[in-house]
DNA sequence: AAACGGCAAAATG
DNA sequence: CATTTTGCCGTTT
């Protein structure tokens, strides 16, 4: 399978890693799901490392200011089933201010019937932020969960001024 | 093989 | 309405 992570970024409030492939994971502070930083050699840091990360970070001031990144950097998404690849590529499609029900991101990927694996494949999303997770809620109209904590949902909404969650 | 979720729709009071 | 089944499906143990 893929390797582990490669090399790890420190930038302002998140943590970014990076395989040869691009970015694999971002942590943020409240993320509850944080290992230890594995450090990388610095001999064979992925060729386009420096790119990425200024994009990277670039892409995630904007998105946690409620806009939508200009660019995204190149994305690893091998750690996931592909199934879960497909839900993660579907969340990319909903534009900020939008939100999408599990069973509406199930019926995306072509499989309706799959609502609670969504939520589950949400809740895998590596790459939070940058990978809208937070743009998915319930179909009664509440927020469902957020594996990073449902501040964090709340917050990333406001912020793209969906009123009437927060 | 069994249990477990960031769920949803139907049934029930 | 608010709660409680019941059905479903990919992951994880």
């Amino acid at each position: 399978m893929m390797k582990e992570t490669l090399t790890g970024i420190r930038a302002g409030s998140y943590l970014a890693y990076f395989s040869e492939q691009g970015l694999a994971r971002l942590e943020f502070p409240s993320d509850r799901r944080n290992r230890k930083p594995a450090e990388g050699a610095t001999a064979d840091l992925p060729p386009g490392l420096c790119r990425w990360r200024a994009i990277t970070r670039k892409a995630v001031e904007q998105a946690l200011a409620g806009r939508k990144p200009a660019v995204l950097p190149a994305l690893d998404l091998a750690a996931g089933s592909a199934f879960q690849r497909e839900v993660w590529k579907a969340l990319l499609t909903i534009p900020p201010g939008q939100t999408r029900t599990y069973a509406q991101v199930a019926a995306l990927v072509g499989r309706p019937k799959a609502v609670r694996a969504v939520g589950q494949a949400c809740g895998a999303n590596p790459i939070p932020v940058l990978i809208p997770c937070h743009r998915v809620v319930s179909s009664d109209g509440g927020l469902g969960g957020f594996s990073a904590g449902i501040e964090w949902k709340k917050r990333l909404l406001a912020a793209e001024g969906r009123a009437g969650f927060g």
